[in-house]
DNA sequence: CGTACTTTTGAATCGCATCAAATCTGGTGG
DNA sequence: CCACCAGATTTGATGCGATTCAAAAGTACG
């Protein structure tokens, strides 16, 4: 099993030395649950490698994805919750860490420098999701997708992590309706598509 | 909105006593501006009485409401932030706390009850983000405005505190979209509407 | 080499945006 | 108290863009 040096690094740093010898790896396989909704949180997770998203049904039927993870903590706000609001499904085969739920918690209460590296991620996470909010906000597609590329892309360039049918889920269109916006923006020369690289002009 | 210290007293028991002395009252006027897009933060904002958005200008020239708040704080997540990323407006006349946000910070690091208040603050208004992105992915203004109810709501039960027009904003939706969203639903039976006050059926 | 999935294009339909206009509302000043 | 005004609310007509359903081509994997 390949796992991912620097993520593992980064997991490192952030949690306090007595926090370590509680992690437990694991893996899972496609459409493997790691959690579901109205459980009790007992962990938080950790993705090392894969693709974990967050999830819920509406009452229509459909399904919608609040959060797509490939490296980091999921479901950061079930810290405090008494029950998960979404469930978690892996959309690839997954490495990922877990950690007691009770024990970060306590942790939290007694380092004040692991509290406020959690404080630093959570407003960062704060940050993300309004932009997120901001591009579910525009009405066209082509305008969502020129909005993510400006807002997650590095100079100009965002590299596609994910098929582009979860990014469609994630940006709260229709696959059919991304493949057209992203052809339009291409024809437009407003677009240039090398495979998974995007990149604006 | 639960994740807020709906009262003075709330944001006093949130805020250990050495910040008390720092706290400013003010009171800004309809469309004065907290802060703006770019500046460095230099406070943090308690919104006591009135409202004020944070919004953001599209690159197509539109405005999107990123957030909307009566009582409680705004843009928490400059906390962590070298910059705004986003303009704050009193869309009425309002009253504010605010508070010295370097102050905020030392206080952060030293005081782990203080910390873990913040921290249960921002997971709360994570899992309401989350929610948010939820209903903005929904496809019809009917949806939204029942995931509104649903998730906003109090035992099937929803307050408007604002204008229809501001909600249409916060709902992803023109102003003409939520009102015949909203006449349907009533047309259907599935929604009373007693002037201000939402019941779902 | 078959299977499952993603990617892509096509056609018809539906819902929202847009523009327009009328009514209603709260607040201001004469 | 009334006239007035700015903004919110509501209804109507039209066009556009996304959804939906359908089908074909490409791709990864055992």
């Amino acid at each position: 099993m390949i796992s991912n040096p620097s993520t593992l690094k980064e997991l490192a740093d952030l949690l306090p030395d007595s926090l370590h010898a509680l992690c437990k790896h694991r893996s899972v396989l496609v459409n493997e649950q790691l959690f579901r909704i109205g459980s009790m949180p007992k962990w938080m997770f950790y993705v090392i490698q894969g693709e974990v998203v967050l999830e819920r049904v509406s009452h229509g039927g459909g399904v919608s994805c609040l959060q797509r993870c490939h490296v980091g903590f999921i479901g950061e706000g079930s810290l405090t919750s008494m029950r998960y609001h979404c469930n978690a499904r892996a959309t690839r085969p997954t490495d990922f860490v877990q950690i007691p739920l009770q024990a970060i918690k306590e942790a939290l209460s007694f380092d004040p420098n692991f509290s406020s590296r959690w404080i630093h991620m959570l407003s960062t996470e704060l940050r993300a999701l309004r932009l997120q909010n901001e591009r579910l906000s525009l009405q066209r597609v082509q305008d969502r997708i020129i909005h993510l590329l400006q807002t997650e892309g590095k100079n100009g360039r965002y590299e596609l992590s994910t098929s582009l049918k979860q990014l469609a889920r994630e940006l709260g269109v229709t696959h059919e309706a991304l493949y057209r916006g992203i052809a339009a923006l291409e024809a437009n020369g407003k677009l240039i598509r090398d495979d998974r690289l995007f990149r604006l002009t």
